[in-house]
DNA sequence: CCGTTTGGTAAGGGTAATGTGCAAGA
DNA sequence: ATCTTGCACATTACCCTTACCAAACG
């Protein structure tokens, strides 16, 4: 049915008061309200409540039945007694992409809300009536699809049950409830009214689905895990001994209702395990034709009911008749094909072409229909998790870096077979690297929020970026990583993920450090990029130069990263640990004035091709910055103009550690990441090709390249050549990048060698 | 009293992840 | 001959929706 998209590039948003958009980890807009100017909060009323809320709504102020785009906002108190306050916006209902035109206008508006503890009523209907209604009959849902609502099914993502999380923080911090397994297991029903209606604000799923996930997620005696031998014999008594009384059965088990009852689906007296008989498999297929009244040959992949062919089949449970159908009989029946490398390509390529910011918003039937080596959407789906993998830490990167590190990874393979056959060397055994590829990594490279460094990390501009290193994890000794660096979310995004940069003054005008606000922890994960705020006047195509300091590499390495901005130009430099002081005081940042034309293809397109197999593999940035000011407005139409590709080369050498690392825990996701990230050595030349274009520094009345700041021509020194004596101090000091830029040859391969890892 | 709202259960379709057996290759 | 590895298939814990029910509410 229907999904929820979250594509804030679509949503066009106006701001009625000087703010600054972040993005936390899970993709949530984070709205920064500073105190300092209280006053345009609210019109209406002087006096400031400590609590306000900021309201999407559209500008026409369409009816409530219109489907209108609806952002959910859960506004968060910074302190007690701090005025600012963060909101999370998240949008919750699907808005196709040609309502989106220019003519649709949300508009945020702050407003009050007096009630500590009350979340949800003011604006609910606008926001989502799905998430405040329970769905009892198939008329109320009806009703609602009737007046065009849309809500979420299937399985939640992360930033949905993070949405709840913090709507269940908050309703039990505004009632001093410290457990909330107090309200849903000991309270009565009228003790936690509004509960469940409360916590689902933000949320456009009926209330019902809020209500049982909740159940779930609360519930002790679910995720208990494997049940032993002794529980299934416990069980199997418990079962003749209670019937169909699951709560009762669990309750005697230690298990949930739900728990018990699937366990008990799962075994059938009668059933067999193990290989499936001819015999078997003819009964089945002959069930399956036969309640769908279809032929042998035909595809059957939906409207079966799998208990009744279990019933019927008599030896296998529906689970395992569904699963022998789906994962295989269907297709031998049908008469498909195998499976092949090429189809896996072809998978991903196709994935890749439906350009979907979400993994959920694949539809497997389409990309299945008249594939006659795949066995079923299910099927496919599954091989596409075997092939997502390949990735270690594919659960920490955003779909479409995932999807671009796989497109490079398989290009890689099929041009450079050899180079993998080849690999050798690095004390890990190598056999079958050439037909399989597991446990290459997308890096996660961060920037993190350093305090010391940053007096006043919410004071400045933030810029959500996103940079991932795709290398090997083989290699403990050497490596050379292709690096492709995002800001924001591009269309060519490979990299990793920052949460939200600030902008910081270096004492040179116009150069700043650019660092990342801090409370964002890791794994960072970027599925939907909104907006970027970025310093500079929308309309004016100056260009900006940042002055980057990486303080996640004070430690132990250097990085050196220029981001080139086009429009507005931006160059982010990320300096190198020992010479801190001397990028903050520096007057200038060095641009290389060589400039390499060839090497440095023309944005958008040519990275694409560029990217990875063909050239020397270059690091890459690309920026797509788009912009909040102080009022700033922003459609669909002007953002893309906005948003240039910023492209810039970087070679890097990395030393990879810990390849030990496989599949964390999620739990551990963020130990991980920083371990990993602390390790390599990376040094980044930059050749720059500024073409005809003047590079311009843009200072900052604020020390700080504020969301309000307006930049105009007139703020804008024009410069042609800078210099930076930390740049030029590293070029001189890495001798590998001088040798892989003799030997591109070698390079590529290493760099292949790299991206490339077997087990 | 009665229609509506709210909270709840059972059944069953489904997903995501792990386990297992086996063939191919080193 | 033996070990390793990758793969396909099998299994299973958990997830989600639907349909239906009943108590509480207004």
């Amino acid at each position: 049915m229907s999904t929820v998209e979250e594509d804030s590039d679509t949503v066009t948003v106006e701001t009625v008061n000087s703010v600054t958009f972040t993005q936390d980890t899970d993709g949530n807009l984070i709205l920064h309200c500073p105190q300092n100017d209280p006053d345009e909060i609210d019109s209406e009323d002087s006096t400031e409540p400590p609590r306000k809320r900021l309201c999407l709504s559209p500008e026409d102020d369409q009816s409530v039945d219109d489907a209108a785009p609806c952002i959910s906002v859960v506004a968060l108190p910074l302190s007690e007694n701090d005025q600012s306050f963060e909101v999370t916006m998240t949008a919750t209902t699907e808005v196709a992409d040609d309502e989106l035109s220019e003519g649709t206008v949300t508009q945020i508006q702050i407003l009050q809300n007096d009630q500590l503890d009350e979340i949800s009523p003011l604006g609910t209907e606008e926001v989502s009536a799905v998430s405040q209604a329970w769905f009892t009959t198939k008329e109320d849902k009806d009703s609602l699809t009737n007046k065009g609502h849309k809500w979420k099914q299937g399985m939640w993502s992360k930033e949905e049950i993070d949405i709840l999380m913090n709507n269940i923080e908050r309703y039990l911090k505004a009632r001093g409830i410290k457990d909330a397994t107090e309200i849903i297991f000991e309270m009565s029903k009228d003790e936690r009214k509004d509960f469940y209606r409360t916590i689902a604000w933000g949320l456009n799923r009926p209330l019902f689905a809020v209500y049982r996930r909740v159940l779930r997620m609360y519930d002790d005696r679910n995720h208990v895990g494997k049940y032993t031998p002794e529980e299934i014999e416990k069980l199997k008594e418990l079962r003749i001994k209670h019937g169909n009384d699951w709560a009762t059965i669990g309750a005697a088990l230690g298990r949930s209702a739900s728990s018990v009852k699937d366990r008990c689906r799962l075994m059938k007296d009668t059933c067999n395990t193990g290989k499936w008989t001819e015999e078997e498999e003819k009964r089945l297929a002959e069930v399956v034709h036969e309640l769908t009244s279809t032929e042998p040959g035909d595809i059957v992949t939906q409207g079966v009911s799998w208990a009744a062919v279990a019933e019927r089949v008599g030896t296998r449970s529906e689970k395992q008749c569904r699963s022998k159908w789906l994962n295989y009989l269907n297709w031998k029946q049908s008469g498909g094909t195998e499976w092949t490398k090429e189809d896996e390509i072809n998978l991903i390529l196709r994935i890749a072409e439906l350009d979907v910011a979400d993994e959920n918003d694949i539809n497997w039937d389409l990309l299945a229909e008249g594939w006659s080596s795949v066995r079923s959407p299910q099927w496919l789906r599954s091989k596409w998790w075997t092939i997502k993998r390949q990735i270690a830490n594919h659960k920490d990167v955003s779909f479409p870096v995932l999807i671009k590190g796989l497109k490079q990874l398989h290009e890689n393979q099929k041009n450079n077979p050899v180079l993998l056959e080849n690999k050798s060397g690095s004390g890990v055994p190598n056999s079958n690297c050439n037909s399989s590829v597991q446990h290459v990594q997308i890096r996660v490279a961060r920037l993190e929020d350093n305090t010391a460094i940053s007096p006043s990390p919410m004071a400045a501009l933030q810029i959500p970026v996103q940079i991932t290193h795709v290398s090997s994890t083989d290699s403990p000794a050497a490596s050379v990583d292709s690096e492709t660096i995002t800001l924001n979310s591009g269309t060519l995004q490979t990299f990793e993920i920052l949460p939200s940069f600030h902008l910081q003054p270096t004492g040179t005008p116009g150069t700043y450090l650019l660092q990342t606000s801090s409370s964002q922890g890791l794994p960072l994960t970027l599925t939907t990029s909104p907006t970027v705020t970025l310093a500079a006047a929308p309309a004016s195509p100056e260009q900006i130069i940042v002055h980057a300091l990486s303080p996640e590499h004070l430690l132990n390495t250097s990085d050196n990263v220029t981001v080139q901005c086009h429009t507005p130009r931006v160059i982010i430099q990320t300096v190198a640990t020992e010479d801190i002081a001397n990028s903050i005081s520096q007057a200038e940042l060095a641009v290389d004035s060589d400039l390499h034309s060839s090497d440095f293809p023309e944005p958008p397109d040519a990275l694409e091709a560029d990217t990875f197999p063909d050239e020397i593999p270059r690091p890459k940035m690309t920026i797509q910055p788009s912009f909040n000011t102080h009022v700033s407005k922003f459609s669909d139409q002007n953002s893309t103009e906005l948003m240039n590709s910023v492209m810039v080369r970087a070679e890097e050498d990395i030393a990879d550690t810990d390849l030990k690392q496989e599949e964390p825990p999620s739990h551990l996701a963020s130990a991980y990441v920083t371990e990993d990230l602390e390790s390599p050595t990376i040094v980044h030349q930059v050749h720059q090709t500024i073409d005809d274009e003047t590079i311009l520094i843009v200072p900052s009345p604020h020390g700080f390249i504020q969301a309000s700041d307006v930049i105009d021509t007139e703020s804008v020194l024009p410069l042609t050549t800078l210099t930076d004596p930390i740049f030029q101090h590293h070029q001189e000091e890495s001798n590998i990048i001088g040798a892989s830029l003799g030997s591109p040859v070698s390079e590529d391969s290493k760099d292949v060698e790299d991206l490339v890892n077997c087990h």
